[in-house]
DNA sequence: TTTTAGCACTCTCCGGGCAGGAGTGCCAAC
DNA sequence: GTTGGCACTCCTGCCCGGAGAGTGCTAAAA
């Protein structure tokens, strides 16, 4: 990246913020520029020029303004390092949305979703804490009738995964709690998707009575930690984006709604999220073809002092970042709260 | 409404399958027209005009041809009453999706709305099965740590709801698991949203010594039934309907997206859906006004033998009402299954 | 009485051409 | 280094006219 001198750094900064105000092109004689800078439009030309040079800037055609490109964007997000702070108001909202407290995980990441769309008016995306990342509390098979169980893994955050087994003749209630204490025990402690086959058999010896199942228990968390074990995604506020003039033409919302709903590319996307800070990723920076005409900013939270998943939000690359930056740390830190107290 | 003789009924239904096959207005020289009947084009311009003054038919302006008015497409899907089938390959993948078996019911709903809405390439909805309604199987208190534990609620559907409780000092497993099987006793099989107060109250007695447990968990429950009680939604496929002409203007987009969005509108409508057969709203028909440029075909399953939930598909009113009412009856019947064997 | 052919009429849908406006780039003067 | 002036480019909106589509009506044919 080439160094920019002082003025630069506010032009670039002024241009960026008018155009994401007003979604229109910037020109030199924007109101925005004169006062910054004190300086004749003739000037300011200059110095457009001189960024559209270096690949800041673009202008649609000749006879129009300045627009940032994706470089322009990256590097004013580089400069301006603080954040928007959100209202009290809106960050009150988010705590009593996150703050009733006990709630389940899954409700939680709903509320989450839901919020951040809501303050920011862009599309927000949560993804569930990833059940694999989360400690095994206990196992526990509870009857369901006469020849089926609900198995039903729990978490020290509080998550909740079921499933119901059918069961051979002749298993009394009494052997469901003991087969469930007797692996409760042997896996306690673990990271759920460390619950690999081996890890089970150990259990085998003790209960072996049950054999068929323990199998089937097997199957299904072996199972789970492949398919279920990935994030699932929560996507709120579509809406707001239909709503932005970048996506006014039908054939460039299709294309976004396609990638806010094809939740494969959005996980990957996500799972760059650091633990710390902010990822702000900006058009043509995202891999993902179907996000070049979008920016993502996404922080991740953390389930019981562990890394839980990610708070994102999508939207044109015409982005109010800092403000986009702040919200999603701010959702992610009370989420992380929320979800943060083991026992 | 006016009888109609069989040529118009002809008429009516060649036009509205030319038109929601085409979205192009139809006129009197449609091929499909002239085979269907076999008469000259003169002809079927009285035939048009005749429907048009009934108000089945309108112009969008003098020089195009003719479109069908919802109550157009009221009296066509009166009038067509077998539905389309669903092909071999669309059923069986259905069933794929939705006939494993034993997964929960909220995994389950996430399937139906997937592959509903897969198939038919319209936006489908799927409420998951509403907790008051189901049947009462039994309740949990699962250890979390030193002072907390994790009620769980279990449905003879397989459906788990747990909230975290904080526990005072002194109350061991031994407790929790006592006041777990009182609770359960008394409560088995009714319907969960049966649980009110008073029936909690009867509880007391037997274990007193836990009062503020008890008291944790009538809140609880309480506040659960009228808050969850009300379906969760799953809108999926949305991404289809901007593929559809009449959502190009994004206007329509976003009013249908808000509309989608915003669950409370949509289950009013839903909660419409008869037991049996399939609910067909069109266009103005609808109560809400954000769907008024849309059409909501839904279907009831069935949890355990009990009325559970609706699943849906919402599309513009050139919609394709017989195979959007066969998807959705398939789909729903299947889900019915698959949550359909309580113990 | 119903059907058909003919015809005038209406309205939309392009495409071209033209004026207005915005913003640039460059240059010469300060 | 900064500024004012000026020519230049290109988009935008608008009007206009012709082509095309489909109608409604009427008079003749079946």
């Amino acid at each position: 990246m080439v160094e920019l001198d002082q003025r630069k750094r506010v032009v670039l900064r002024a241009v960026v913020e008018a155009y994401v105000r007003s979604a229109e092109p910037v020109g030199s004689e924007h109101p925005a520029l004169l006062e910054e800078l004190r300086v004749s439009p003739a000037t300011i030309r200059g110095v457009l020029a001189a960024l559209e040079e270096i690949g800041l800037l673009t202008h649609p055609h000749t006879s129009a303004g300045r627009v940032p490109t994706d470089q322009g964007y990256r590097a004013y997000v580089d400069m301006v390092v603080e954040g928007e702070r959100l209202t009290p108001a809106e960050r009150s909202a988010v705590r009593r949305r996150l703050g009733a407290g006990g709630e389940e995980p899954e409700s939680l990441t709903d509320q989450a979703a839901r919020v951040l769309a809501s303050i920011t008016q862009y599309a927000s995306v949560v993804a569930s804490p990833t059940l694999g990342a989360q400690t095994f509390a206990s196992l526990h098979l509870l009857p369901l009738g006469e020849r089926r169980a609900l198995a039903v893994i729990v978490t020290d955050a509080g998550t909740l995964q079921g499933r119901a087994i059918e069961l051979p003749d002749g298993v009394a209630a009494d052997d469901l709690e003991r087969l469930s204490h007797a692996v409760t025990r042997r896996l306690q402690g673990l990271r759920v998707a460390d619950l690999t086959r081996d890890r089970l058999e150990q259990v085998t010896g003790e209960v072996s009575r049950h054999q068929h199942v323990l199998e089937a228990l097997k199957a299904w968390l072996t199972r789970d930690l492949t398919r279920e074990g990935r994030a699932r995604l929560r996507v709120e506020g579509t809406r707001h984006l239909l709503r932005e003039p970048e996506f006014r033409q039908p054939e460039a919302a299709t294309s976004v709604l396609e990638a806010l709903e094809e939740h494969t590319v959005l996980a990957q996307t996500l799972a760059a999220a650091p633990e710390a800070g902010v990822l702000i990723s900006i058009g043509s920076e995202n891999q993902a073809a179907e996000l070049r005409a979008c920016s993502l900013v996404a922080a991740s939270y953390r389930v019981g002092g562990r890394p839980g998943g990610v708070v994102a939000l999508v939207g044109p690359t015409r982005m109010r970042y800092r403000r986009a930056a702040s919200a999603v740390r701010y959702v992610a830190d009370r989420l992380s709260e929320a979800l943060g107290n083991p026992a």
